[in-house]
Parts: C-alpha cells; sequence; structure tokens
DNA sequence: TAGGTACGTAAACCCTT
DNA sequence: AGGGTTTACGTAC
C-alpha cells in the first residue's frame, strides 16, 4: 500500500557512527508534530584527482582503511582535471582517510561536507522537506514553504551569586491552531509558571510551583518541559548561562537533563579556536538565543542587556541597577520575598518574549533557514548558507568545489569608494542611493565563481560570434555570459524580497537582505572556497567606476556633488530651491542616472542593467564637517535636517547625525546632548553664544555630574594590554584592585564593558569613583570638541564665545 | 559551527631635544 | 616639551 506523503520542517540534524554505518538523523516539526527520521545508508564522500588515485589507494590499503568504493566520475575541478569519488561507510575512516591523505600532500576536494548536510544539500533541501516510507524512507525539498507553526518556550533562571538554584520561570504565549474556527481566528495560550524552591505559600499567585528542593527543582523542570513539549527554548545568553547552569546542577545532583524529545539529555559542544561559546543540541528541540539573534538580523544596542533591549523596543522600563546590588536583591528577596522573586522571574521570561514578537525573531530565523539551509539556531554561517546555495548547482555543472586557499594570490581587493568630501554648511543637499549595489553588480556583471573558470576558457579557446564573448571583469578576469549560479540566485531572491515588501513582511525583507549582502562578503573572505580576489574585486572596483561616472553625470548636469559613500552620492541642489522643487529634481536625477546606466551598459557591455539608483533623502540644512583641526572635508561624519509628515500630514522636522559625536557610543551625554541642541539651533539660524556659555558654566558648576559618564568596551581580556594602556583600561584595572581588595568579584577581566568618569586623579570606574570630576577636562574634550565642528561654518568657535565670557570676570 | 574594507578621533607611546 | 606614530574603539556602508 502507497504510504501518504508527509512533511515538516528541519528542527535540526545529526550524523554518528552506528556500527560500522553511518547514521543520519533528522528531527522534524510536522503538522502531526514532532517526528525523527533516521537514514542509515548514506556514505561519505570525497574526491581525488585522476593523477593521485592510484596513490591514494595504495596509502589508503596500508593503512588499513576501509574503502567501500571507488570510481571515475563526470566531475573535474576548477583547473579541469578529472576526479574520482572516494566512498566510505562511516565517519570514522572517512576521516582517517582524509587525515592519512593529508599527511602524504594528497588533495582531496570536499572532504569537509559532513554527510548529513551533504545529504541534504544535494536534493536542495533547505528547512521544508517531504518524506515518505516506499518502504524505505525518502526526502526531497518541498515545493514551496510550509506554513508549520513552531512553538516557544521563554525561560530563565534564578540562582545565587555562586549558581546555587533558587527558582526557573518558564513563558509561553503560543498561537493555538484551531480547526473548528475560520483562519482569520487566533487564538493565543498564555502559559506562566515559576518553579520555586520553597514551603507553599498559601496566599501565592497561582502561577508558582512550590519545590522542596534543587533537585526536585530540576526533576520538575524537565516534567514540565515534556509536558509543555515546546519546538524551541528562548532565552537571554540562554545557553552560556541557563543551559549550561542546568547542566552543572544537574550534573551535581545526578539527575539526568532529560530534555529531548527521546529523554535525551543535550550534547553540548564547545568552540574549539576561540571564545567561550558554546552550542547545545537537544533531540528534536532547537534553542535560540535573544543576543544572538538580533545581532544576526543585525539589531545593534549599546547594551544588550535585557533591560536596555527591552527598554528600547519595547519602551517597557525596568529600573537599571548596578549588577552587585541585582545579584543582592535576588538573594534577598529569594529569602524573604520569595512571591517578588517569582514575579521578577518571571517577568524576564515575558520581556525575552515579547521582544521576539515584537521583532518577528522566529519568523526570521525560520525564513533564513528556509531560503539558506542553515539550520534554525545557527549563528553567523554566511559561508555555510553560500555553500549550501552553490555547491549543488555547481556538481551538476560537472564541477567540484574548490578548497579553502585555493584562490589565494597576491591580489588584494578594495572595499567601497569614499569620495573627499566638500565641507560646508548647506541649504537642500539630496542623497541618491544604488539600491543594493553590491548584489545589483553581480546580477549585471554576471560574477560569479564558476562564471569566472568558464569566462576565462571561453577567453583562450576564443569565440567568433561577439554576443559570446565573456564579460571583463577587472585584474584579468573574464566571466562567462552564461554559464553561472549567483546572478539568478540573487535575481530570486530580488524578486522573493519585492514580494515580501509587498506584503509588508519586514522579517522576510530583511532575512533576504542579509543574504543578499553576504554574498560579496563571502567571495572576499579567505574563509570561503571560493574566495578569489578577482570576484570581489571584479565588484567593488566596478561599484568604483559606477560612482565616479554617475559623479561626473551629475556634474555635467551643472550640480556639485560634495560627497558619496560606497553606493551614496550627496548632490547640493542649491540654497535657492523649495522643497517641491529639491523633489523633483531628485526624481529628476535618478531617473536620468537609471536610465543612462541602461543605454550605457547596452552599448559598452551588450548587457541589460540591473544597476538602480533612488532618490532618498532631501536635507534641508546639512553640515560636512572638517577633519579636527584641518581644512579637508571629513568622510563617513556628517549631519542634517530632514522634513517628515506626522499622520494627519503635520510636518516635523529630524536632525540625522552620521559618524558624529552624538551616534558613538563611547562619549557622554553631556557631548551628546550638547551637539545636537547646537547643530539644531546653527541649523535654525539662532544665537548659539549664550547657549555655549550657560553648558560651560552648568557643567563647572556641576549641574551636569550625571551626564559625565564615559562607557566603552574593554574588546579584550584585562591583561592583554600591554602596548597601551587606555583610560578605560586604567579605570577597570583600578576597579578590580578595589574589588580584589574588598573579596568582591573582578569585573573586567575578561572583556566586557565599562562606565568611568575623568577625575582630577585620571580615569576612575563609575562604581568606584573617589576623586572630583576634572571638569575642565570634559569642557576641553567634549563641549569644546563637538563645538569646533559647526561653529567655524558660522564665523565663530568655542575658544572665542567662551574667552569673551572669560573676558567679563 | 570563517562575510568584507574604509575611516576619524583620542590618547598612549616613543623618540628627539 | 613637542611631534610623529601606534593602538584602541566605534562607526559607515
Amino acid at each position: 500500500m502507497l504510504q501518504p506523503i508527509q512533511r515538516g520542517f528541519l528542527l535540526s540534524r545529526h550524523v554518528q557512527d552506528k556500527g560500522n554505518n553511518l547514521q543520519i538523523t533528522l528531527w522534524l516539526k510536522t503538522e502531526q508534530g514532532a517526528q525523527q527520521l533516521v537514514i542509515d545508508d548514506e556514505l561519505a564522500v570525497f574526491f581525488v584527482e585522476e593523477k593521485n588515485v592510484n596513490n591514494a589507494l595504495e596509502i589508503l590499503q596500508q593503512q588499513g582503511v576501509r574503502l567501500v568504493k571507488q570510481q571515475s566520475l563526470a566531475l573535474k575541478t576548477f583547473e579541469q582535471v578529472a576526479v574520482h569519488g572516494f566512498y566510505f561507510a562511516n565517519l570514522s575512516q572517512f576521516y582517517r582517510a582524509r587525515d592519512c591523505l593529508k599527511a602524504q600532500k594528497i588533495k582531496c576536494y570536499e572532504d569537509d561536507i559532513r554527510p548529513d548536510d551533504r545529504y541534504l544539500m544535494e536534493r536542495f533541501i533547505t528547512a521544508d522537506l517531504d518524506f515518505i516510507y516506499a518502504p524505505e524512507l525518502k526526502c526531497k525539498k518541498s515545493k514551496e514553504p510550509l506554513a508549520i507553526d513552531l512553538t516557544m518556550l521563554s525561560i530563565d533562571l534564578e540562582c545565587s551569586m555562586s549558581g546555587e538554584l533558587y527558582s526557573i520561570g518558564l513563558y509561553s504565549n503560543n498561537r493555538v491552531k484551531n480547526n473548528s474556527c475560520e483562519l482569520k481566528c487566533e487564538l493565543k495560550c498564555e502559559l506562566k509558571r515559576v518553579l520555586m524552591i520553597g514551603e507553599p505559600q498559601t496566599d501565592a499567585a497561582s502561577y508558582i510551583l512550590w519545590v522542596e528542593n534543587e533537585k526536585q527543582l530540576l526533576i520538575e523542570f524537565i516534567k514540565q518541559v515534556t509536558l509543555i513539549d515546546a519546538d524551541i527554548f528562548i532565552g537571554w545568553n540562554v545557553i552560556n548561562f541557563d543551559f549550561n547552569l542546568l547542566q552543572k546542577r544537574c550534573d551535581l545532583h545526578q539527575v539526568k537533563l532529560a530534555l529531548g524529545r527521546d529523554a535525551s539529555a543535550p550534547r553540548w559542544r564547545t568552540n574549539n579556536n576561540n571564545t567561550d561559546q558554546q552550542f547545545i543540541e537537544i533531540a528534536g528541540r532547537v534553542v535560540l538565543d535573544g543576543i544572538d539573534l538580533l545581532r544576526t538580523a543585525t539589531y545593534s544596542f549599546p547594551s544588550f542587556s535585557l533591560d536596555n533591549v527591552a527598554n528600547t523596543l519595547l519602551g517597557i522600563g525596568k529600573k537599571v541597577d548596578d549588577v552587585d546590588n541585582r545579584v543582592d536583591e535576588i538573594t534577598d528577596n529569594f529569602l524573604h520575598n520569595k512571591q517578588a522573586l517569582a514575579a521578577y522571574n518571571l517577568e524576564d521570561c515575558r520581556l525575552v518574549w515579547l521582544i521576539f514578537e515584537k521583532t518577528q525573531l522566529l519568523e526570521f530565523a525560520q525564513l533564513r533557514a528556509q531560503l539558506t539551509g542553515l539550520v534554525i539556531d545557527r549563528i553567523g554561517g554566511s559561508v555555510a548558507a553560500f555553500t549550501n546555495l552553490y555547491l549543488p548547482k555547481l556538481h551538476r555543472s560537472g564541477y567540484v568545489a574548490p578548497n579553502m586557499g585555493d584562490g589565494v594570490s597576491g591580489l588584494v581587493s578594495p572595499g567601497g569608494y569614499v569620495m573627499d568630501s566638500i565641507p560646508g554648511l548647506y541649504d537642500n543637499v539630496l542623497v541618491l542611493d544604488f539600491k543594493s549595489l553590491y548584489p545589483s553588480i553581480i546580477r549585471t556583471f554576471k560574477i560569479d565563481p564558476m562564471g569566472l573558470v568558464e569566462g576565462l576558457l571561453e577567453k583562450e579557446q576564443g569565440y567568433e560570434k561577439a554576443h559570446k564573448q565573456p564579460i571583463k571583469g577587472f585584474d584579468g578576469a573574464y566571466f562567462s555570459r552564461t554559464k553561472h549560479f549567483l546572478p539568478d540566485i540573487i535575481t530570486s531572491l530580488w524578486l522573493e524580497r519585492d514580494k515580501a515588501k509587498l506584503q509588508k513582511n519586514a522579517a522576510l525583507s530583511q532575512a533576504i537582505k542579509i543574504i543578499m549582502n553576504s554574498f560579496y562578503g563571502v567571495l572576499g573572505s579567505t574563509g570561503c572556497r571560493f574566495f578569489d580576489p578577482r570576484l570581489s574585486g571584479s565588484i567593488t572596483k566596478r561599484s568604483h567606476e559606477i560612482l565616479k561616472t554617475t559623479t561626473l553625470w551629475i556634474e555635467e548636469k551643472g550640480y556639485r556633488v560634495i560627497y558619496g559613500d560606497t553606493d551614496s552620492i550627496f548632490v547640493h541642489a542649491g540654497g535657492d530651491k523649495t522643497a517641491t522643487q529639491c523633489q523633483t529634481l531628485g526624481i529628476e536625477l535618478q531617473d536620468f542616472i537609471n536610465e543612462k546606466w541602461q543605454r550605457t551598459l547596452k552599448k559598452d557591455f551588450d548587457l541589460p542593467c540591473d544597476l538602480e539608483i533612488e532618490f532618498e533623502t532631501h536635507f534641508t540644512k546639512f553640515l560636512m564637517p572638517t577633519v579636527r583641526g584641518r581644512d579637508v572635508g571629513t568622510k563617513k561624519r556628517y549631519a542634517g535636517l530632514i522634513t517628515l509628515h506626522n499622520k494627519d500630514n503635520s510636518p516635523y522636522q529630524k536632525l540625522v547625525f552620521k559618524g558624529l559625536e552624538s551616534v558613538r557610543t563611547d562619549w557622554t551625554q553631556l557631548a551628546k546632548e550638547f551637539q545636537q541642541t547646537l547643530y539644531l539651533k546653527v541649523f535654525n539660524q539662532e544665537q548659539v553664544a549664550d547657549y555655549v556659555k550657560s553648558m560651560v558654566e552648568k557643567t563647572l558648576r556641576g549641574e551636569f555630574d550625571d551626564k559625565l559618564i564615559y562607557r566603552k568596551r574593554i574588546r579584550r581580556k584585562l591583561s592583554e594590554y600591554i602596548k597601551n594602556v587606555p583610560p578605560h583600561v586604567k579605570a577597570a584595572r583600578l576597579a578590580d584592585e578595589m574589588n580584589k581588595k574588598l573579596a568582591k568579584p573582578l569585573r573586567y577581566q575578561k572583556r566586557g564593558w565599562i562606565e568611568y568618569c575623568i577625575t582630577i586623579n585620571g580615569p576612575q570606574a563609575l562604581e568606584y569613583l573617589s576623586s572630583p570630576l576634572d571638569y575642565q577636562f570634559y569642557i576641553d574634550r567634549q563641549l569644546c570638541a563637538v563645538a569646533d565642528g559647526i561653529l567655524p561654518f558660522i564665523g565663530t568657535s568655542f575658544g572665542q564665545i567662551t574667552d569673551a565670557q572669560l573676558g567679563l570676570f
């Protein structure tokens, strides 16, 4: 009897040796629930150049490595050398073979591709798959993305300083599928639970579940997890902290941390090269960390503390205490006010949940998995994503992929082109941007690893018909007009992104944008097997040409280009224009440039043009500062005023800062507020002298003491600052010396960030501030530096204004 | 369990005097 | 003491 085809979303994959064979385990979420698929007839494979085959076979035989089969294949390397496939029954033979051959300098191709990844990749399976038992298991890519809901569970631990658990919070608010009701009807089911060690309190909230001791807490947690049976755990630093601690406490009490859907304990992996990053595998479940995922989605915060992120994204204010006090407070609450601790515990779980909802993080992660084939909990992975998408296509065109390092040569490819700016205080500056410039260059000029190989062959062999001539790149590169993949991969992503934008699906649009932009970076990264500076160089050098040529065209029309960076051009429209005239001009320039590029590429390359510039911003006022203390214009630092409209169409002004002190986290609040107010006054042609003077006076009077705090990252271990000891490191060392004296934990030894002030005795950490603040330092280094960025453009300076002030005394 | 380069600024460091 | 160079950080794109 024919089994029905089932479909599922891939939660995790795993490969291991079982007996003498490989076993690939996939966990899926299907509409009927979670399901495990086991594939055990796969072989591991790598490829060896034909000329090395006999030698390789001999070596493997000598070493007693068992080869299942070896065969000639219709595959060749980028150097056009034929290869044989070497197949192995299990991982251990595969790895031994690889090591033996490597030791004998015999090159193996694709020997770093794990069999589970290869199994999925070669079937073009990313995240959605169809499977059938007919009678043995068969998997294939689902034709269209599935709409399978994954359920999440937010967890958070509270514990003592030394890691003894107090309580565990659980929160979820998953959508509930309701089949009896129309599609529109969406039900949510809120779950609140805090497992708390202690005597049951009769008046306590009903979500508190009292347990006797730590061991019971762990057992109850496992029970709850099994009962709730969520697909995804979420939390804040949840792997490195919460799960890590759970594992330790379970080990201590000899409790099996049976969180897997098959009741297995987690598998842990550490990052061998650097960092303390740990990876966790739980059978049939996934752990997603909010911090990592926000970073992957390109969110950036001065601090990724839960308080700060919740505050910024949700506007939910929780008091931001100092760390020591917080730990004390938790312990104090555990001893005297368990209900308060439970509420606090639950609230943190809920905040994480709300952040995931607000930023569509789960949807983002799911879409990324569907588009790239990366597992849903993967951090980073641009290179792997590229490989997943590219490798199977390459094989079907008769090539094996090069190894890492194959593409290296003496060449270096440049980055984006940054124009020299023309400093000044301007009215009406228009900004035009090329949309996704690098991806559009890849599309237009057919930049592609295999395309480069084929293009060079075509060039060598010569083609009579002009239209078949490969496209000239840079550094001797030629790209085939017809044989390539990347341009088409980008084109289809581009179309998906346009759809996503139409549907206002921000998470999808963002996921696609990140993937498209990562392709250039990957081609220029030596960590990628397809790295070749001729590829990245043909992208960036073309972008230089495009930016310079576009600038020329605008100038030929009689407008002055005052700046440009990588894909943007800043045009001075002239001070005599109305807002409407500026809008019209912006559109006019945009259309003119787009049309001209179409014609130019047709003429020069016989290519359709996917480049597209867009008029994006009209600055009514704009400042392009000079480099500090010099006459030349700066790069990557500017400010401007734009006019926006409320819902009722009433206009309001918005200040924009790029690169300047206002947007730098390592400048004081004083400098930032001063800059914003001062720039606004200058843009609105108001008097500034009184304001500047009053800021100086108030600073001296101590009115701004709470705004004089520097915040800076400590990017290395404290002991690694040897050649140079910057102020923030001085403050950190002093603070930890104090901590040592007071027998408190050291806070700054391993990376992190510090808040400090400059006192008359030098830098001191905020928590050990003992000397008076050095007001003159702040006036010179923060107020003066900010003021002199703009005041010269209205014919004055900080010195001039404050000298006059001193003159009065 | 490998996306990139370009750039400005502050302060420390180092050398010469 | 002064000036050039290096280090560290954060940012634009």
